[in-house]
DNA sequence: GTTTAGG
DNA sequence: CCTAAACAACGCACG
DNA sequence: CGTGCG
């Protein structure tokens, strides 16, 4: 692979892509820069779920057939443009770290050429960094299980959360399963939102017995797990037009209410 | 992927 | 100049 | 605490 770099200019700022060429979808021959690209193409949707949101990226630099290279960087390198936005975040442990703020497509791309294949904001703004602003709900089908069970507990946690005066948005995750945001009013802790999380999902469960679980233990689940520990303070979710880690590169894409039922989530790449 | 140390 | 090496995460459940 | 899980 020749070593060589492409100068993107995106909003006024020069952007530097360093091997463009590489491929980091050998099946579908699609490469640094193709990748880059596709996020600039829909910027407008990927910032929507992202802007100004602290965010941990998952980095693949030599591509998706390269799983042992692949690693989560929170802490975001010292080495970088001056213009990069960052946030410094509080963990559970005491520790900080000072995280990448994705406040425009040029820190998208900037990103992304790090080998950022997904992009995993933490649910709070900018300025605001211990109250989340949104609830999530995320549906992981266990092996084996049809999406079309996940489509049939979508609703169901839609239901749930209406007769809480909350509106859920779903989208692929661009795996396997769904996730669901809900917005909510920047004012309780991580800690509350976890707990409303979890009281959703234990009445989702008891609503779809057998088919919606809990069960924190794999032996244990049958059918849909909710994910309620994604609530929690440093854990998140693949933002909305994230691409994912896998050969087909599939994108998890955020779909209407009436699209759910007889969903595709192979059709998003 | 980027940076740094060492030859 | 070139290459090798170091570095890049952490919370919660359970027993 | 170590292990499982995401
Ligand atoms: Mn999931
Ligand atoms: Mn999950």
């Amino acid at each position: 692979m020749p070593s060589k770099a492409e100068i993107l200019e995106i909003d006024g700022i020069d952007v530097r892509i360093t091997n463009p060429d590489k491929v980091f979808f050998p099946d579908i021959g699609a490469t640094k820069l193709d990748l880059v690209n596709y996020y600039l193409s829909v910027a407008e949707g990927t910032l929507a779920g992202c802007r100004n949101r602290p965010s941990t990226l998952y980095r693949w630099p030599n591509g998706v057939d390269k799983p042992e290279d692949a690693f989560f960087q929170k802490r975001v390198g010292d080495k970088r443009p001056e213009w990069v936005q960052t946030q410094v975040v509080k963990f559970p442990s005491g520790r900080s770290a000072e995280m990448i703020v994705l406040a425009d497509a040029a820190h998208v791309a900037w990103a992304v050429n790090t080998g950022a294949i997904d992009l995993n904001p933490w649910p709070v703004r900018k300025g605001d960094v211990d109250h989340p602003d949104e609830l999530r709900a995320d549906l992981d089908p266990t092996p084996g299980v049809p999406y079309e069970d996940v489509c049939t507990v979508a609703p169901v946690v839609r239901d749930v959360l209406r007769e809480h005066g909350l509106e859920g948005w779903p989208k692929t995750s661009g795996k396997r399963g769904m996730h669901i945001y809900v917005r909510i009013e920047p004012r309780w802790p991580f800690t509350e939102v976890r707990r409303a999380a979890l009281a959703m999902a234990r009445e989702v469960e008891r609503r779809m017995p057998g088919v919606a679980t809990t069960a924190w233990w794999k032996e244990e689940r049958e059918g849909v797990f909710v994910d309620y520990n994604q609530n929690a303070r440093d854990r998140t979710i693949a933002s909305a037009y994230s691409a994912r880690p896998v050969a087909a590169a599939t994108v998890s894409c955020p779909v209407e209410w009436a699209e759910v039922d007889g969903l595709d989530p192979a059709a998003f790449t």
